[in-house]
RNA sequence: UGGGGCAUCGUCUAACGGCAGGACAGCGGUCUUUGGAACCGUCAAUCGUGGUUCGAAUCCACGUGCCCCAGCCA
């Protein structure tokens, strides 16, 4: 965690290796910085759910794994948004998920004052001017995706004029919208956000914290920039949406900090399914009372899920465990649900409870009789799996297994669950029936003589035998004692929507009649209300062993086969027994058929298009004429439609030709010279490559060889065959030189040999690859792998 | 249809021209006084079509699909 290195030890990093990493390795590895610095910049106006929590869980363990440091930034520059409550309530999210960032807290609205001064320099050197046109009409002339923005009247005030106005403009001269800051960037770009975006507004709301101070505030695209700078960030990460403001970020950059700047770098973001993740929305269900709360269990909040009893461990791992790529991603619950289970099923003590009560007498236990047992808190393989040979007490302290136990009252009226008895069991049933027997956790086994009914034909009791401990029976079920229980209020959560992604179900679905209207309030569109999962809650009243009296408040428990459990933190924790069910176990019965507890899934996972054969790009007559004059030149029609629509290629291509053979080198030109040129950054001549290709042709070099050396000469600026002499580059063909190679591969792979022999063709590749690598790429591949097939048989 | 981004088992992810691997989920089994956990086995993928190459998930071309951008939100 603190290498003093800037550097990340493979072997205990916090975060699996991903495109972020490579690029700090490299900047590090280059020199362009010396040390890590990220930030966390989370807006204060709503609560941190499981999607920020992967975003600041990335942020912190990379600059953790490289020793540097990270930093929580509020980035508050909408007043009207954001409020201390949300501020706080970031801090305490981050700060409970164990990051730490010591005095580097930052407030965008204590650099009010600075931002302030960027923009008068921005107006000094004429990159930003004040703007004052209507709203309606700055969106008119912007223009549109295909169709360039034109310049407002004001664009070409001068300086004077603009640095008075944006004085005036912060003084409080001016109604809202009256004057917008703009940065003068370029109208016509295809990139919207560099049509010149605005810098700064009006707004005369009261900032939480800077309260009336200001009644200007700052854009994002303004902000952020100038405070990852101020604050001396490296790399600054965020979210793909964010992909087309990097040129601005750039641009900011250029202007105002060319030296030592940092770089914005874009991750996708991770949902999960059965839940939403937009703000608006989840403020919606606690503004709409369809939840309790921003802290609610059944909210994807860390609020939520810290209430619940979720670890901060578990969703640390969560996070790191679903990994970082630049694709957005949906993750299923089950992974979210296993990392929570994970790490509760090694932190948890076991006890009983019942949920649903159903009374059961024992006739053959005496009235009044209590008989106590010493039943474990845990499992025979937490006790076995344990390090030191010693397991917990719920109040922490760390015992022989044989001391981690609590004592049971067997009684003869207990409770079992409804769910555990039943008159018309279903196949495979492995609990109580009538006349059937079943084993009582640590008790016996009991029989099941007789059952009563109410009237509504409910069962009411079961009167029973114990039996003792050898009597067979095939199930084990809990219990607990009738008169030494204490009762319990049980809140059972299960997933908040009914579907996977409730925001795009909302869209499929066409609204119903007079739903339109209902559906769309306030601007937030409340289609995905639908999809409310009404059993997401549901409490019941039941029963819990005595012992969880005497345990510390914050015991996670787990129910033995009812689940993971803890005292609800808000309503359960003084003297009646409020537990909320942390997660369930996995039950590998309920999909059986036993229950419908079958999770529905969406119908079709998103048909692809029917992918018809591609007919490729369409032709004028006189690109027509050249791919058939290419054809004529043994060129392939694939290559010869590149070279007829790209000019550029096939002039390289024709130049080429005058040393060489057309036909020979046109694929060299499409496939290996076609970006660099493309792109401008060619650095191999037409000349070099004619010379290149003809040591292919004469046997001196591979076509591997070539490639490599193509790559190297784009990037010195060789000559291609003068890189062929200067490394004295030749294909091996030599029969002998190679065999022994071949030899040395196949005795350090004994596996792999006899894997081959036994059918698996595809290592062939492998041994190929092998022998390449050894010989520097230069052995002739074709007689490697002949030579191979004969040794390999 | 202007610009940008992305596409690998059901889901998440690895492989950086040379064995398509792992996790979760599923299925089967072992074990079990939790229908839990653990262990073993198994099913299962490179968006499509061409091209380059001895060899392509990876390079080239053309398609297809999804996502983002026209707030004085972030």
């Amino acid at each position: 965690m603190s290498t003093a290195k800037p550097t990340s030890n493979d072997r205990d990093r916090l975060v699996n290796p991903n495109f972020i990493t490579e690029v700090i390795d490299a900047d590090l590895q280059s020199g362009r910085v010396g040390h890590v610095v990220t930030r966390f910049p989370p807006e204060p106006n709503g609560y941190m759910h499981l999607g920020h929590a992967f975003a600041c869980t990335l942020n912190f363990q990379i600059a953790a794994d490289y020793g540097g440091r990270c930093h929580l930034r509020m980035d508050d520059t909408n007043p009207e948004a954001e409020s201390m409550e949300f501020a706080e309530g970031l801090q305490n999210d981050a700060r409970w998920l164990g990051f730490d960032w010591g005095e580097h807290l930052y407030f965008a609205s204590d650099e009010f004052e600075r931002y302030y001064e960027f923009a008068r320099e921005l107006i000094r050197r004429g990159l930003a001017y004040v703007d004052s046109v209507t709203h309606e009409e700055m969106g008119r002339l912007r223009g549109t995706a295909t169709t360039p923005g034109t310049p407002s009247a004001y664009r070409d005030r001068g300086v004077e004029e603009n640095l008075d106005l944006f004085a005036r403009m912060r003084a409080g001269e001016f109604p809202e919208g009256a004057h917008v800051l703009r940065a003068k960037i370029d109208l016509t770009s295809a990139n919207m956000k560099l049509r010149d975006p605005v810098l700064y507004r009006i707004m005369y709301a009261e900032h939480y914290r800077s309260g009336n101070d200001w009644c200007i505030y700052p854009m994002y695209d303004f902000q952020h920039p100038i405070q990852d700078a101020l604050e001396g960030v490296t790399h600054s990460l965020c979210s793909l949406e964010y992909v087309d403001n990097r040129a601005i970020y750039d641009w900011l950059m250029e202007q105002l900090f060319p030296e030592a700047r940092p770089h914005q770098y874009e991750f996708g973001r991770r949902s999960l399914e059965y839940t939403i993740v937009s703000k608006r929305k989840l403020r919606k269900l606690v503004e709409g009372g369809v939840v309790a709360g921003w802290d609610d269990p059944r909210m994807p909040t860390i609020a939520a899920q810290r209430r619940r009893g979720v670890t901060p461990e578990a969703i640390r791992r969560f996070a790191s465990q679903i990994g970082v790529t630049r694709t957005n991603r949906a993750v299923d619950l089950a992974l979210y649900e296993h990392a929570v289970r994970d790490d509760l099923n090694l932190r948890a003590p076991r006890v009983m409870a019942v949920l649903r009560p159903l009374r059961v007498v024992l006739t053959n236990v005496e009235e009044g009789a209590e008989q106590t047992l010493s039943l474990p808190y845990w499992p025979h393989d937490v006790v076995r799996e344990s390090g030191d040979g010693l397991v917990a007490l719920p109040s922490g302290e760390r015992v022989t297994p044989g001391a981690a136990v609590r004592d049971v009252v067997l009684t003869r009226e207990l409770y079992i669950e409804r769910d555990d008895f039943a008159v018309e069991p279903p196949k495979g049933f492995k609990r109580l029936t009538p006349g059937g027997t079943v084993r009582l956790r640590g008790a016996g086994v009991v029989r099941c003589d007789d059952v009563t009914t109410g009237e509504d034909g409910e069962v009411t009791e079961l009167r029973c035998t114990l039996l003792g401990e050898d009597a067979p029976a095939r199930g084990v079920i809990h219990w607990v004692s009738a008169s030494r229980a204490l009762p319990a209020e049980f809140r059972l959560y299960d997933r908040l929507f009914t579907v996977p992604d409730p925001e795009a179900d909302a869209d499929d679905v066409e609204p119903q009649d007079g739903e339109a209207s209902a559906a769309s309030v306030g601007h937030v569109d409340t289609g995905f209300m639908r999809f409310l999962n009404p059993h997401a809650l549901v409490v019941t009243r039941g029963f819990v062993e005595p012992s969880v009296a005497s345990h510390p408040l914050d015991t996670r428990y787990q129910f033995e086969r009812a689940g993971y459990f803890w005292r609800d933190p808000v309503d359960g924790r003084g003297d009646t027994l409020v537990f909320d069910r942390i997660v369930t176990l996995k039950d590998t019965w309920a999909k059986e058929g036993g229950r419908p507890a079958g999770r529905e899934r969406r119908a079709e996972p998103g048909t692809r298009a029917a992918a018809p054969v591609s007919a490729g790009p369409d032709l004028t007559p006189e690109q027509r004429a050249e791919v058939e004059r290419f054809r004529s030149q043994d060129v392939s029609e694939a290559e010869a439609t590149v070279l007829a629509r790209e000019p550029q290629l096939s002039a390289f291509l024709e130049a080429a030709a005058n040393v060489g053979e057309l036909g020979r080198l046109a694929s060299w030109v499409v496939n290996d010279l076609g970006g660099p040129i493309r792109e401008g950054a060619n650095r191999v001549t037409p000349e070099g490559l004619a010379a290149l290709v003809k040591l292919i042709e004469d046997e001196t070099i591979t076509a591997r060889i070539a490639k490599d050396v193509l790559a190297e000469a784009q990037t010195s600026g060789e000559t291609p065959a003068g890189i062929v002499e200067r490394r004295g580059l030749r294909q091996v063909s030599d029969t002998a030189t190679l065999e022994a190679e071949i030899d040395r591969v196949m005795a350090e792979n004994p596996d792999k040999v006899e894997a081959y022999r036994g059918g698996r063709s595809g290592l062939l590749g492998f041994f190929a690859g092998q022998v390449m690598k050894a010989t520097g790429g230069q052995a002739n591949p074709r007689v490697v792998q002949d030579l191979l097939r004969a040794k390999l048989g």
